[in-house]
This record gives structure tokens, sequence and C-alpha cells, in this order.
DNA sequence: AATGAATGAGCTTTCATTCAT
DNA sequence: AATGAATGAAAGCTCATTCAT
């Protein structure tokens, strides 16, 4: 078994090589990932796709992990910015939830692949496992505030925040992994029609904290 | 890659050899899966945790992810048979919630490894995802008919039942696997305190289902 | 760098595979090694050599330096073998030296490649080196033993006989290596003429020792 | 392999480039070999440590090995000059051999890592053998031209010149290879009483010369 | 003269699978 | 039915060397 550092560490020396390359071989690689399993990808494949030889790969990445560790990254920062788009205030919690679990769907639409990938890899890796976990935090952690002043202020019904984030979480990840990442969509056609299944997605989880319909 | 057949066939001619060799590989199999990952488990350590030879291993099995198929089988017969342990026609909405998540999570907690090595098999394999959809579909129509009634009955105020259903079997199974499976708790030391993270998920689940909270 | 456990160990599980094959890779390798440097040698041609496959070479080898370590143990063994054919008591010493000489002689003329291979490893590999060095103590001891007590007979002027038997046991080794390992002769043709070579080597040793010539 | 072109040939079209940068590769290649085998030493340690480009390299030396034999002409005139310090007419014979042994033992002592490597770049290439051969052939034929002397004047017994100096070469080399380039010392702590190792071999090359003790 | 990114041949090693006994 | 030696395809990764700038 390969021995690649922990993924948390910058892959090789930073700076070595043109970073364009090194995007080059990112790209290459999301483009592979959409054709097959992660698992069935050897770094031939990357570098055929790159169109750079064997051992440029080596100059960026230690190994497949190792790049699919930077485009998991790379991913998070991105959706990271996207969150932090700001919601009006007065925005009302059911449509704040409808809007950021639209939010995630189209991430997970768009980014299915490399989301499968990366918890093939969790599965497999125990350190590819903490990076992940990493990375879900401030999600987690998001979702798990939310409920807490949901709570505070009275809106909603008392209910351990951690274990309804955590659970919460869970949904959305294995629900759209089983549906992107899988092909087992919640209803035949469910791709054709993502707002229906988003409004209930939105309805049970407020349901869920506010123990109540929205009005 | 290996070309196993799918596994949704019977391994091998049925039949064939002596099923006491074939369980004896199973058991070997379940006590493997604890100390490592399916990933890294190769037919090497099967045979030799079973103490049969090498070439034994292909008269049972075509590869080892036809004997996690047939583990996966076995353990699905012995879950249906305890679920249908039937519940008290009197029994409140709550409780039966409660009742049925206490049954999984117990599951989960004693066959994690065993579950986790299924889903990763069917993150990697195609035939073998089909397989677990398959295996899991019943458990999916069962909450989606407990869903469907209590919106007949008027309990429940309407909410597509198949997308529930599906995202609710996805929240739990991505919380056990997180939990057990990867050792990840809802919080530190869950596993003391089984009693009280099950209720909060059953509250969940009951809030999602009625859109309010039990009596 | 591969990372071959100590040389000094058993290589592989012993007793796993077929001793005869074993055997059968063993002699291809001294084939070719008297065709081409260690250094240049791959598992490749050892394979095609004993007409075998690539993976059984790593049925009864950890890598290349792993079987000159097994060569160089047998060789080693057979030569201890060898040097136990007791000598007459009443031979006189410097008969004892030349033919001691004339048998290490031998012994770099029909081993001279695995002798030079086993330098070879030693210079590269610090394990490698350790083994060597533990072969050859038992030869080096004896020297020093047979010069102590040629001192303490009274035969001999004193001298340190741990530097003495160092000295000498070094110049065979570098005298032969050169001579049969590395095809540098002390003079033109002198393979054909061995035994001259042989007498002078005695006398220096002799006098070396004794302090004086020979009677 | 490389194929690098005979290193008796003066590396690359000599005059090009800056010397000094070839100074700086060659120094930065002495500091290096003192950390490591030069059979593990790499292009990429040496330009790294001499603080230049990759390719820069390429412009002074066709490869390693290259370099090697540039270091070990260097060092040999160096070693050359030194040796011709002439010795009083008068000095004794055993005085005359104890000194030039002391100064080969310095030499060693001070270059042990470099000979070793050239060694073991002797034992890899034929080509560096024959550099190698063609660096020591002078000193041979002084010790061989001595020992003639000797005998001419009657001060030793006959023996056959060719073989004692080589062998005495012989003697030495690997002698002090091993004590020096591979840490394994005549008697432990040796290297603190130098003095009494350089009188004993002293002696002993005395005595297998005259066939008696100095007076 | 110096750079350093890119190259790609070459060796290593593993392990699922077969098959003669 | 069981054995276990042998297979060989498939990755893995390194590093000397080139070449455009």
């Amino acid at each position: 078994m390969t021995t690649s550092a922990r993924p948390g560490e910058p892959s090789i020396a930073p700076g070595r090589g043109n970073p364009a390359t090194r995007t080059l071989l990112m790209d290459a690689a999301v483009r592979i990932l959409d054709q097959k399993n992660f698992f069935d990808v050897g770094v031939d494949d990357l570098v055929q796709e790159a169109g750079v030889a064997r051992g440029t790969f080596y100059i960026y990445f230690r190994d497949k992990y190792d790049l699919l560790a930077a485009l998991s990254r790379r991913l998070n920062d991105e959706l990271f910015d996207q969150a932090h788009v700001k919601l009006d205030r007065h925005t009302r919690p059911y449509d704040r939830i409808r809007l950021s679990l639209r939010r995630v769907i189209a991430a997970w639409e768009q980014h299915a692949m490399l989301f499968r990938a990366t918890t093939q890899a969790a599965l497999i890796r125990p350190d590819f496992l903490t990076l992940n976990q990493e990375l879900r935090l401030p999600f987690v952690r998001q979702i798990r505030r939310d409920i807490e002043r949901s709570i505070e202020h009275g809106h909603a019904k008392p209910i351990d925040a951690a274990v309804a984030a955590k659970a919460l979480a869970a949904m959305m990840d294995w629900f759209c992994l089983t549906w992107f990442g899988l092909n087992e969509p919640p209803f035949p056609g469910a791709e054709r029609d993502i707002d229906r299944v988003t409004d209930n997605l939105a309805l049970l989880w407020y349901r869920a904290v506010y123990g109540a319909d929205p009005e």
C-alpha cells in the first residue's frame, strides 16, 4: 500500500513545478471522474487525459489520493465562498432552509462524481477520512448553530442540536450521493423536477427543526 | 479487474462443495472485517483466517465481492426476520418509530464493519450497488408506506412520501455509518448514551413526518 | 530504495513454496552473475534465466539482495565445510599456509562473480555489509589464532595479531577480487600459473608472520 | 543505464562553462559523499547541495560517474604531489616503509568516502574500473620497484616482485577501505591509536619484503 | 551560462486467479 | 474436495536526461 503522507499536508514541496500544469492535471481528473469510478482510475488515465508524461504527475502529486485531496479542497473553498453570500436578514426560516438546500443540491448535481470519489476514498483511507471530516465540519457546525439559535429564540422546541445537525447533514449527504452519484433518484425523473424535491426536503427539515409546519 | 458475474446471482454452482467450508470462509471474513478495511482485505487474509488453502476459496466464491454479497444477504435475511416481530397495534406512532430506530442502531452497532464494507463495495462496483439497492428496497418501502398511511389518516400534513422516505432512510444510513463504521459519533462518548441519541432521532423523525411534536 | 529487511533474517516465511524452485532461482542467479554485473541484474533477468514467472521470484525472495544473501550463505557453508578438512598434525607451517591459500584462491577462481557481487552489495547496503562481516569473521579469527599460536610457540616474533590477521585477510580478499573478479591478474597470464602465484603469496605470508624465510 | 563515454576522457568539452561552477559541483559532491553512499546519491542531491539548477549539472558532467572520475583525478594529482616529497637518502628501509604507510593511511582517513565511492563505481562500471587501475598503477609500480631494488641489493631474498607488490598494495587498499570506509577497524578504537596500527603494518610489510625483522 | 519543467524508460512489487496433483 | 505453487497482468514510482526559455 502506498504510504502517501496525510492529505492534510500540502502535496509535494509547494512552489515546485508549473502551477498551470498542476491545474491541468486537476481538471483532467475531473473529466476522468465523470467517466469512471475513482477506484478504477489509474495515474495512467490521468496523465493521458491531461496530455503529460507519467513522471510529470509525480512532480505535483504523491499519488491519486493526493490529487483527489487537492480537488476536494479546491471545491470546498469554492463552496465555502458561495455559501457566504449573505441572506437578507428578514428572510423567513423556511426560505433560508430552502435556499441552502437548493444550493447543496446544485453543488451535488454539478460535482457528484467528485463527491462520490471523495466518499469512496474516505471509506478506504483513514487519512482521507480525517480530511473529509475536517472539510465538512464547518458546515455541520453551521447547521448546529442555526438549530441552537432557533431553540433559543423559542421558535423551535428543544432537541439535541449536535445530534440533529449531524443527522440532517447526513441525510443530505447520503440522499444526494445516492441520487447524483449512484443514479438512484428519489423517484424516476427526479432530475427534471428538482424544485419539487427541494420543496419536500425543505419541508422535512423545517418540520424536524421547528416541530411544526411553516406558516 | 475481475469480471465476476452480477452478485445478484448465486455464487458458483450452488450445492457444490462442502457447506461447512463455505460457512467457515464467511465467518472468517466477518472476523477479518473487524480488523481491517474491506479494501485492504485480500483473498490471502481470508483463507489464512479460515485455515484453508488459497485455491479452496475459489471453489465457493468467485472473488471477495462475491463473498461479501453472500454475507450481505445472510445478514439481510436475519434483519428481515427480526424486523417482522409485530408491534402491538395500539403502540403510538412515536414509540413505533423509536423502537424501529433503536433496532436499526443496534444492527449497525453490531455489524458496522460489514455495512461499511457493503457501502464501500457499492461505491466501487456497479453490480454490487444493484444488489445493495435491492436489499434495502423493502425497508425504504416500509417507511414510505408508514408515511403514506399517516398522511391518509390525517395525522400528518402532506409531504411527498417517496422523497421523505428516501431522505429519512438516507439519514439513518449515513448517520450510523459515520458513527459506527467511521468512528465519528454525533458527540463524544455517544456510545455510552445510545438512548439519548435514539430519543433525539426519533423526535426528529416524528416531527419530520407529523409536522408536530409527539404528545 | 527498497526496504528489504536485514538479510540476516531468513527470506520470506520459510517453508513457503517449493524448495526446488528456490534452488532453481539461486542457480539461475549464479549463471546470470557470470554474464553480468550484479548491479545490472534485474529480477527480470533472473526469472527469465530460471524459466519462471515474475511473481514467482517474490515468493522466495524479498528482492535481488535477498537472493544474493542466500547465495552468499550457501557458498559460505560450503566453504566452511571444505575448510575443516583436517590437516596432518605434522604438516609444516609453510605447507599449511600454502594449502590454505591454494584453497582460498580456488574458491575465488570458481566463485569470483559471486564474491564480486557480494562485495558490491556490501559497499551499497549497510545491512549487507553486516552480513558480510559476519560471514567472514570466522575466517579472520582463524588466521588470528594461527598467528597467536605461532607467537606463543616462539616461532614468530611478536606482532599485533588482530592487525596482522585483518591485513592478511584483506590482502587475499582484494588480491583475488581484482584478479578473478575484475580481470586484473598480478601479471599477464597468471591464471595459467596459479601455482607460482600461490608460492609467492605463501612465501609473503610466511615471512610476514614468522619474520623469516621458511626452512 | 547511462552510456557515458569512458571516464578516461575529459568530461564535456573542456573550457566550456564557468570553472567556478564546476568546482562548486565537485565540492558539493565531496560534502554529499560524506553523508551518503555514492550509490544513493542522485543528481538531485548534488545540484541541491551546490545550489544550482538541475540542468546546470549536465553542462559540466555527463553523469554522476563522470563527476566522480573528476574528483578521483583531482585527488590523485594531490596525492601524487605529496608522495614525491623526497626522503633523506639515508633513511632506513623500515622507516621509509613506515612513513609511506602512514601517508597512505592519512589519505584514506581523510578521503575515505571518496575512495569508497571510487571502489563502488569500479565494481559497477567497467570503464570506471579502467580509470581506477590507471590511477593506481604508478603506486603499485613504485612498490614493485622498491621490492626489486631490495632484492637486487641483496637485502631481500627473492620473491616475485609483481605478485608481492600487487598483494601488498591490495592489502593496504582493502584494509583501509574496511577500516575507514566501512567502519570496520582492525580493533575497537583503532582510530585513536593509528600509530600502533601503522607500526604493525610496517613491520608486516618489512618482514614480507625482507624476510627478516628490521634491525 | 543557467534554469527547471517535462520526459519516459525502466524497475519494483502485488495479488487475484488458475491448475496439476 | 482440497491443496498451494505458479502465474502474469497491472500498477506503482524514480530519476537520469533533455530542451525551450
